[in-house]
DNA sequence: AGAGTGTTTTAAAACGTTTTAAATCTTGAC
DNA sequence: GTCAAGATTTAAAACGTTTTAAAACACTCT
């Protein structure tokens, strides 16, 4: 059994040519289709094409074009479903338009996220989406001075100078709270995602001004800062209840982390909804099957990704347009986990 | 706000060389720390790349080397945890030797695969690690003849021509009904995924197999096909019980599947593992948190990637390998979905 | 001063395309 | 026959690097 057939130097632009005996330019319009071609003479080239097999060579023909026809997508945690659910969309999108995505995980990597800004400047991809957890100055810097075009999924600073969408996050938690009381809760918890990220910051602001507005008081003890994942969750839950034993509702910054919470819920042995009623952030697909179901504020995931997409796009086409900011709403799916109040 | 500066023509070697009053070839010697070069240039040369913001145009270098240090890793489900585990062990071997994961999940798409196959001779990747639900003779056929290096995570035919880890599944279905054996359940269901794929095929071999090894009798009424999905799951228990509501064990193709069984489980009524056992496959991190915890075969992704890995690096330094076949061995993980028996 | 020996630097040729402007070929009309 | 006008084809430049082979330089030793 013998190994793959590499090195050997793969058809060009040059053979086809010699084959079909008329010069590289020629091919080169013929097998684009360019109108300017004879008809003969492009069935002549594809044929000559086939036979040999040839396939461009991308790179060549990246660097003449300036331009590679790959936009890279960078998300904070491939592990989380919420950020699947946005790759997806915005790999269709690029699809549609001819590009190829190139997803990376950053896993809150600074330097992964850093680099992949790095990406456009050495010309590796033409654009960039990034979902970034923590968009601090130096990241904030470099996407505003890069070489292509870039959209930012999440909030940036007032006056950024970069594409934006964004949802309004304190508001979704208002929405969530509402809910709590509007269902006779009061005595609210909130299991929190990592301290000095800008979504955490966003939620914890709205949770005390949701908290004020319906007259509870607001104390900093009804707030656990973990990962945003299960394990985080899980934790914050545990944590929260040592200090109130006796709450009845647990808000959480995110879907992973409300279902981690479920889970330590249970294990304390308490009920989801009879006595402790529980929303999340997201609406994934998971919250829709897990036990009890999950009621959720949809942060729109996926409208923003496709939004995201529309605005890169847009720039990628016309690069002096001036900056865009869109802002979409939260909208709460009411599920088992904190049910619909019985009037 | 004025828009981000693009179609600004990028600064290049050779502006570097205007400021450092050296020829572009010795830029490109200095910047890569070629010892040829005096110390002196290459300070000098350094601080003019720096203050002009040079950075090398990757397109351009990779068409001159003709590698471009990107490797492609094509998986069936971004969605599925066993995928996503596997794809971080890669793109961690993949960084740790210089090289960008490109990823691509296909979601069973052919065309998706194909594409990923015909990066390889546009260049657009040195390598491409695949880990496909049905190889079917075309993409077999393209792997084998593709113009760079390819390993194949899952089983290919005998006499294939090309790298491949797997994975004894048969072994690990067999695992699996003999612990549902010997801790005395014989009424054994199993919620295969989808028809017609690869794995899915050799686990219902492995099953049929297991079942005759333990004198019981296989009877294809015990096995539903549906998607490798949490709802391919729940259907599949769904069909499972309503034609034979007296199972007292139920093993699933994938972890995912079995979750979406133990959630249809929970909703008949049924406790697990009481009334029903169940096993799943993959063991991935959902499976320690769910409730009940999940009794599961591991079948080594991450080792699989990790090898996979191994193989298409040392097939890029050396093309002319002959081909290589590993094969990883399943592992039991017993948890309470499935308990130990208690002697 | 010239030869010999390292050490640095560089000109020029790739790499495989696309694109532009010019060259060549057809036609039909005169 | 010649010309103009299209229709087709092509030579050559460009994209931004790396690399090779040769050139230039700086020494030390006769």
């Amino acid at each position: 059994m013998t190994a793959q057939q590499n090195r050997v130097r793969s058809t060009t632009i040059h053979d086809v040519a010699a084959r079909a005996r008329v010069s590289i330019a020629t091919v080169s319009l013929a097998l684009r289709g360019d109108p300017r071609c004879a008809a003969s003479t492009v069935t002549r080239v594809k044929e000559a094409a086939i036979a040999l097999h040839y396939v461009p060579n991308h790179v060549a023909r990246s660097l003449r074009r300036s331009s590679t026809e790959v936009i890279t997508l960078v998300i904070p945690d491939i592990g989380n479903p919420v950020y699947v659910a946005m790759s997806k969309i915005i790999q269709r999108a690029a699809r549609d338009r001819g590009y190829r995505l190139s997803l990376v995980s950053s896993d809150s990597e600074r330097g992964e996220e850093l680099h992949a800004v790095d990406g456009l400047a050495r010309r590796q991809a033409d654009g960039l989406i990034i979902c970034s957890l923590r968009p601090d100055a130096p990241l904030l810097l470099a996407l505003e001075t890069a070489s292509a075009s870039v959209c930012v999924i999440g909030r940036v600073p007032e006056g950024a100078n970069v594409d934006n969408v964004r949802v309004d996050s304190e508001l979704g938690v208002a929405l969530g709270v509402a809910h709590f009381v509007a269902s006779g809760r009061t005595r609210i918890g909130f299991v929190n995602g990592a301290l000095g990220t800008v979504p955490a910051t966003a939620r914890l602001e709205g949770f005390a001004r949701a908290l004020e507005d319906h007259g509870l008081h607001f104390r900093p003890s009804l707030v656990t800062h973990d990962e945003f994942s299960l394990e985080g969750g899980y934790a914050g839950a545990d944590a929260l209840l040592e200090r109130h034993p006796d709450l009845d509702a647990i808000f959480c910054a995110n879907d992973v982390m409300a279902i981690g919470a479920l889970r330590h819920i249970r294990e304390r042995g308490l009920r989801v909804p009879e006595d402790i009623a529980v929303i999340g952030m997201d609406d994934i697909a998971e919250g829709r099957v897990c036990t009890p179901t999950l009621t959720s504020v949809s942060l729109e995931a996926e409208r923003r990704g496709a939004i995201a997409a529309q605005l890169l796009f847009e720039r990628l086409e016309h690069p002096d347009l001036s900056v865009r900011r869109v802002t979409v709403q939260p909208r709460l799916v009411i599920r088992e986990s904190s049910p619909e109040v019985v009037a």
